[in-house]
DNA sequence: GTCTATAATCAGATAGAC
DNA sequence: GTCTATCTGATTATAGAC
């Protein structure tokens, strides 16, 4: 009986969490298409498939369901921090988490946060996971930076804090989806677009 | 009796004009402030200090007002370029007029808005106003980026319409209100920063 | 044109049966 | 936990007197 119990209870929890995992995903493109204001619960609930009551059984309000989306993003985010090879430039490391977080956004994936709003803003700052995935990911981040001003590869005149906020901003920049939406240019080379803007910046050399 | 009439109509339209102006300002703040889907019509009226029904007699929908305050930035945007020199360097007007919309940003005179909402877009793109200055100001800037990189001053492998979405972007860059919390630099300070990354890039050179 | 009062709608959240 | 049905409040918009 306690196996049995025990294997009832874990394949429940399963089932939870893949239910819960799908909420998230779908909250999650629905802030990358249209923001936190203009997503409303019942659409979350129509993508899921599943009636809005039982969403609230999940997750208590509109925005804790935008906050797991965001822990979810943190998650994936230092999950991709992992795999990068630890003996690797940090210039280069810093470019290629760039690249990734706009291929995100590309791909309809990243959620744009109003960066006005203020009821789901303190939802974020009171959220542990959340502060927590942020602080690491600042913190990995701010230490490649701080090396690759030093070893003279980023300009040591911007201070670390600047630069990684510059860097954070290229997953909300607008010039890719205008550049997107203009159809004159693949993925690809919009991504090459802005990373030579941000990492160049437009003056000729 | 002729004069009397002219003079009384005139005084009348003056006064209309300049409650409009009022409520455009308003509107204005709001947007820079909250963003357009935030930013209620009872707010405008509140702040404006006049009735809600009122606001509803000047303009028939809150798109119309928020786009109303975009036809103002553009009408704003448009004369600050004619007091341009025009015998300057193309790229010193560029980095004049970026500079200045990123003033405008961190004086909260910008509004914002959300890139993605689907009914404020189909009422600007359908306002005349609206889209012959967004137009005018796009040739005029296109202009100068075509001649900044015929004269080996802006990069000329970017193409223009990417240089002239990237200094557009400047005008909503969540950098400049990040660097701008965080209390460490004061105004001028944060725009010789956005403009450095922005013109030279984050790469040490 | 401005006001007060109200309509109409929509969206976040909940009750209660199963 | 999931559902249907409903509540509640906020918000856009309007009616109608002055």
């Amino acid at each position: 009986m306690k196996t049995g119990n025990v294997v009832k209870v874990s394949f429940k929890e399963q089932m939870l969490q893949a239910r819960e995992d799908a909420i998230i995903r779908a909250v999650n493109h629905l802030l990358a298409e249209k923001g936190f204001e203009a997503m409303t619960v019942d659409e979350v609930a129509a993508s899921v498939g599943i009636a809005k009551a039982s969403l609230y059984k999940h997750f208590p309000s509109k925005e804790d369901l935008a906050c797991a989306a965001m822990v979810r993003v943190m998650q994936r985010a230092q999950d991709f921090l992992a795999t990068l090879p630890p003996d690797a430039e940090p210039l280069d490391k810093l470019r290629t988490v760039v690249r990734w977080t706009m291929q995100l956004k590309l791909d309809g994936e990243m959620p744009s946060l109003p960066s006005q709003n203020s009821s789901l803003r303190a939802t974020l700052m009171a959220s542990k996971d959340y502060m927590n995935g942020l602080l690491e990911v600042s913190d990995i981040l701010g230490a490649w930076i701080e090396t690759a001003q030093a070893t003279g590869r980023i300009n040591a005149q911007i201070p670390a804090i600047a630069v990684l906020y510059t860097l954070y901003a290229r997953a909300c920049d607008p010039v890719l989806e205008f550049l997107k939406m203009g159809g004159q240019h693949d993925n690809d080379q919009i991504l090459d677009l802005v990373m030579s803007t941000c990492f160049d910046g437009l003056n000729a050399r």
